[in-house]
DNA sequence: AGAAAAATCGCCCGAAAGTATGAATGGAAA
DNA sequence: TTTCCATTCATACTTTCGGGCGATTTTTCT
């Protein structure tokens, strides 16, 4: 795996796709050479390439940029309690180590729902899911998701 | 509902590129004809024109695709009721026919009790804990405990 | 550049939860 | 008395959870 110097996976894509491109262009270099067609359909050959590696591009582009997400879960309360209004207790979250995605599952499990509805609403795999909810239960010491509810109210991790 | 709106920007702008695009190859074209350079280059020529609209899919997939951060934004919604804090909604309770043993489950589940426990606690078997927590949701209309919870913390069925 | 933390995903497997269906019992109401 | 219903339990089956691995990737900090 280690050969001399290591390259960052974004430079390997790049690299991937230069490769790719190249092998490309010498695929049309051989259909050029063995089909007589583009001599006299030019025009056509060459607004295949157009279209060809703009889509390319296109999806270079969207393979490398990948947009950054930003999930935030906010409260939105449609109640009118004037009494004591339970503030989110960070020093109690950041004592337990509790991440910010894992505060995130934390937050649609007390909303009752499933893990892979949680995988949906995040975008992310059943797994990961999984793995998170498994990090919350160890870091507030419990065993079932309903406890993990039951207890981060009680800490006022969440609402 | 986000996207309709911006839907008639979007659609021109697709439009541009594509007119733009369209006079790119126009220009191609011309050079083709007035320039005898690409027929006996034609490989560099291709390549050229590969790179050209490779960067031009990358440029308009940058420019279209141009929410990078996205928010995304998961409300929840609390009820509260106005009277006192807390006080248990007798009225809704039976306007939702839950029976009394059905209270003491949802009571010890609400607690982040398994089956299990509560069939310990109230010695009853495991089956008919299942029983009573099948009616439960049937009755509350939610597919699971935790949504049970939530929703009988809610409607103050529970404290 | 390199280390550490956080986030992501996968697989396997057993435990727990939940569904469907049926049925016995005993108390209360018609 | 008969009917209704809450309560109890069972069996069989499906789905979901959760633990226990390991792994890569991304982000963050130094």
């Amino acid at each position: 795996m280690k050969f001399g110097v290591q390259l960052s996976t974004k430079r390997k894509e790049i690299l991937l796709y230069c490769i790719s491109m190249a092998s490309l262009l010498f695929l049309l270099k051989w259909l050029e050479a063995h089909f007589i067609v583009f001599n006299y359909r030019l025009d056509f050959f060459i607004g295949a390439i157009a279209i060809l590696f703009t889509v390319l591009g296109i999806w270079l582009a969207l393979k490398l940029v990948k947009p950054k997400v930003e999930t935030r879960i906010i409260e939105k309360e449609v109640y009118i309690d004037n009494s004591a209004q339970t503030e989110i207790n960070q020093q109690e979250i950041a004592k337990l180590g509790i991440s910010r995605r894992e505060l995130d599952v934390l937050n649609l499990m007390s909303a009752g729902l499933s893990n892979e509805e949680i995988a949906g609403k995040l975008f992310i795999s059943l797994n990961t899911v999984k793995t998170h909810s498994s990090n919350i239960f160890l870091k507030l010491d419990v065993k079932r998701r309903t406890q993990a509810v039951e207890k981060a109210k009680r800490l006022n991790l969440i609402r």
